[in-house]
DNA sequence: TGCATTTGACCCGA
DNA sequence: TCGGGTCAAATGCA
């Protein structure tokens, strides 16, 4: 039985990044090209954005957690790269069970009111294909698969299971990956002109912030959790209103969230400065994903005077450390409007 | 009518 | 042999 402790989560959610980083890459690499391939990757970015997210505030680090809720089978397999994955993988349509060859990823999410029959919606389109009693659970698991099967043969699967010792979250593990163009993620890359605050928010990129975590020795952090504290500094924002999703706004679960965020958020003393707040490591990915979000959108914008899209460029430049896994720096530098890096340090 | 869900049966790996 | 994953017919719903 393999185990998975908190520095195999954040090696998982390092990796998680780093496909993130990947597919930024091929976009900028694809950005003044073929819009549809485009758009496709700027979907793949949001799954993998939320998916990441959810990793983070699912708490599912803790293997002890994992462990008291039944979980023992690893969230996710070795399976070096989703996009290795993402084409070339056949579905079998009989029954024999080829689990191993899937990739997996678990994740723990909430439901929309608490007491939903399902978890909120993660993006995706999932129909249903069965439900099974499992021995020891006290609540079924369903079996879902993506509604794009047959039309696109998209292989992805999922399965949901609500928790044992709270029923208001559910366990969802994922196998494969979404090869299906991603109706409701494409629907969010707004047709060029029609997204104002995007500029905005992208110049919000242009002054470096960093967040990092305060208090954490090297032995202390192994044990961060989800509600570990990050201090947040930023240096003044001048000139320049912020947008409802401004990165340096006040802390708040942002509404394009997927899965609901049980932390509270309360300014650490430490950090109590005008340009200080306190903030987990949810908002810490949350800061990536309003990132991410800005990079698609800014992709969809027109350059002035032109029809042309897609002028804005992003360039990322993530290092990660594997042989050291404690999050106790989490660095986001934005250096311009057209050209910002992203680096996030592992100590 | 088409699509989604339910549910019992089938199949396979451990 | 048992538990889990999938299939497919039946059923429900818009």
């Amino acid at each position: 039985m393999e185990s998975v402790d908190e520095n195999g989560g954040s090696r998982l959610v390092v990796t998680e990044l780093g496909y993130i980083k990947e597919l930024v890459r091929q976009l900028d690499v694809n950005l003044g090209g073929c819009p549809d391939h485009c758009k496709r990757l700027a979907a793949q970015i949001f799954a993998l954005t939320e998916r990441s997210i959810g990793m983070i505030r699912s708490g599912h680090y803790d293997c002890r957690k994992r462990s008291a809720a039944g979980l023992d089978s690893p969230p996710f397999s070795a399976t070096p790269s989703p996009l290795s994955d993402v084409s070339g993988m056949p579905f079998h349509n009989n029954k024999k069970r080829k689990t191993m060859e899937k990739r997996k990823h678990q994740v723990r999410v909430s439901s929309e009111g608490g007491g939903a029959e399902t978890p909120v919606d993660d993006g995706h389109s999932w129909r249903k294909y069965g439900q099974k009693d499992i021995l020891g659970a006290k609540h079924p698991r369903g079996y879902y698969r993506c509604t794009h099967r047959k039309s696109q043969g998209c292989a992805a699967t999922k399965q949901v299971q609500r928790a044992d010792e709270d029923p208001a979250l559910f366990d969802v593990i994922y196998h494969g990956e979404h090869t299906c163009v991603h109706k409701t993620a494409a629907a969010a890359v707004q047709p060029a002109g029609q997204n104002p605050g995007a500029e905005s928010l992208l110049q919000s990129l242009s002054s470096s912030l960093t967040v990092k975590t305060e208090g954490l020795t090297a032995a202390g952090a192994q044990g961060w959790s989800a509600t570990t504290p990050f201090s947040f500094s930023s240096p003044a924002v001048s000139g320049m209103t912020p947008p409802e999703h401004h990165p340096f706004s006040t802390p708040s679960t942002p509404e394009n969230c997927f899965v609901s965020m049980p932390t509270s958020l309360e300014p650490s003393p430490a950090t109590s400065g005008s340009n200080h707040m306190c903030m987990t490591p949810f908002h810490a990915q949350s800061e990536l994903q309003t990132m991410v979000s800005a990079l698609v959108e800014a992709t969809s914008m027109p350059a002035a005077g032109t029809e042309e899209a897609a002028f804005y460029t992003f360039q990322s430049d993530w290092s990660f450390d594997d042989s050291a896994l404690d999050v106790n720096n989490f660095d986001v530098s934005a250096l311009d409007v057209n050209n910002f890096d992203v680096s996030v340090f592992l100590a």
